[in-house]
DNA sequence: TTGTAAGCGTTATCAG
DNA sequence: CTGATAACGCTTACAA
């Protein structure tokens, strides 16, 4: 009984005649419904039919009928940026293992909300947020979809975050442990949780050892080598230089660092540069940039088996959401404070 | 006559009820199809009707009935490679304005067969593929999709690339014009059309100019820092030293920037590195490299565009398939020939 | 254990 | 111009 698919693909209704049972039934098989209990020899005969026939399911067919896409979004502020393309990349590996689809959502493209817009009207099973400021979102475009957000804590959505605040805090023991104490920080203006958690810990962790950070060493600029490289060259134009900055991410860092290398700094004698991320460019700049390691890759490993998780109420426990460890890696960019200053 | 939805999402249905129409009308005047007459007050009617209930069409729904996802697949070797990050940027942006989703295929995931399976089972209205040997592919792998390939060209497929040979050759005049006779190549070993293009040009060039490289200096390593700075290792450590290395890409001329340098070699003084991209870490590298500036967001756009059009059978011609132009952008890390060799 | 019947939310093809 | 009626390919009760 060999239907020739004549130009037609092949579905599971082929597949049925072929076998000689019914298409649900084949559709049991071919599923492999967990709770499904079908005759060993039926089911032998339907994937025998199957194989001969190269039967290829059709996802938009199955989406439509059990209402799950078996598809995540990804939502990012900038797939250029390294540390992003790490997260993205851990994510998309977890989501391609257990059969799921990544469609990729950059802010370039459209807003947040177009996305989650888009999304939802792909009946997308659900949706990782990086670092793209979710608590400034209304609560309607979040509503209806299954998130995790990433690096941002929140009361109401489940997350995976690094530990931010230590990162701050290692950035600022290190740069203490050098003898500085003129201190600064560059920092995006956006409200990106993560990024306010490493200023604080900066700052707070200072503010114990006695130092007290001016209002003009906090710089606020776009989260980009530009951003950093002109926050640099605003901080070097007002009053009295810091011996050292910590910076919101590498990519600030390095514009920073590139600064200060055009005006003649030396570094680390003259100024001291620590970023945080570790993205790999960290290890190109010269000097080799100090910074804070955060697993990127392997923050958006978790965050997509937590997101699958949800999607598929799976009975364990939701990895408790610890936060992810950082710690500090000293390169060339750093060293101990000047004796004296300018 | 409001149907309120009672928890359900608000269907074409809802609508056609409130409007007073058939299901089928509704359809014709929300998916605003061209050829369709509908009565303005009725057409009126059915959007007044969608608007106050909030109407979102489900896209599934409308792909399973339409034989057509609106989606694109992007399969890429690795979006952490800063210039293929921006190839999709620039698809991406193309692909959301024309209302279409991009579903991200790395190859760290998956191979490409098995993401082209996957994506055939979405019925993905087309695919784009970035470097990822696509002519090293048995036929049937791209069966019955459309396809563009991306720095591929190729006879069966359509695509755009840039113009790799001439970037070859860019390279190869600028450091004859700096006096180098001894060179070296770096390249990577896999089976990539625009990598094999960009060392052709060079070789053929320094040929015309009399100049034959010795296979020694010919050096395969994987496409990245780690494989540059293992490359520039081993051709140290062969036989005389060159004075200047085109490497077929940033990431590997920046790995043979860093060894060198490593090893005490000052640059451009000792040695010249001239790489091909001009990614946006070329400018933070010290010294900063010198490259072949490669448009890569343009060519995302622009393969983007070519897909769309081949998807909607548009009657306007193709864009010519020209090859998208390079240029030369001269940096610190090439300069004169030192005057003597060892 | 298997088959029947009823959707899932659209688009498409026709009559009226 | 509009409205039945039938797909699209699959899942999911519910019967047999």
């Amino acid at each position: 009984m060999a239907l020739p698919p004549s130009g037609r693909r092949v579905t599971i209704h082929d597949v049925a005649a072929r076998a000689g049972v019914s298409q649900p039934t084949a559709s049991l098989v071919l599923s492999n419904h967990p709770r499904a209990r079908v005759a060993p020899a039926t089911r032998q005969r339907v994937l025998d039919a199957a194989a001969e026939l190269g039967y290829r399911p059709n996802v938009v067919a199955k989406s439509l009928a059990s209402r799950r896409s078996f598809a995540l979004g990804v939502i990012v502020p900038d797939v250029r940026n390294p540390f992003v393309a790490d997260v993205i990349t851990g994510a998309e590996r977890v989501a391609a293992d257990a059969g799921y689809a990544v469609l990729l959502c950059d802010q370039s493209a459209r807003d947040v909300r177009q996305h989650l817009d888009v999304l939802r009207a792909r009946q997308i099973d659900g949706v990782l947020l990086d670092a793209v400021g979710a608590s400034t979102l209304p609560d309607e475009a979040l509503a209806g979809v299954n998130v995790v957000l990433i690096d941002e804590p929140s009361e109401r959505w489940p997350g995976i975050a690094t530990d931010a605040v230590m990162a701050g805090r290692l950035a600022a023991d290190h740069l203490l442990e050098l003898g500085h104490t003129e201190m600064a920080f560059i920092g995006p203006a956006s409200d990106v949780h993560a990024f306010r958690m490493r200023e604080r810990g900066f700052v707070v962790r200072l503010r114990e050892a006695g130092i007290a950070m001016r209002s003009a060493r906090l710089r606020r600029a776009p989260a980009t080598v530009a951003g950093g490289r002109d926050a640099m060259r605003l901080l070097l134009a007002t009053g009295p230089r810091p011996t050292a900055v910590f910076c919101a991410n590498d990519l600030m860092a390095i514009g920073a660092l590139k600064q200060a290398l055009t005006v003649g700094l030396s570094l680390p004698a003259d100024l001291s540069v620590v970023g945080c991320d570790d993205i790999e460019l960290a290890r190109y700049v010269t000097p080799e940039l100090t910074t804070i390691s955060v697993p990127a890759r392997e923050l958006g490993a978790r965050a997509a088996r937590l997101l699958l998780q949800l999607i598929e109420q799976s009975t364990q426990r939701v990895s408790a959401s610890r936060l992810l460890p950082v710690r500090l890696v000293t390169r060339g960019s750093s060293g101990r404070a000047p004796a004296a200053v300018a």
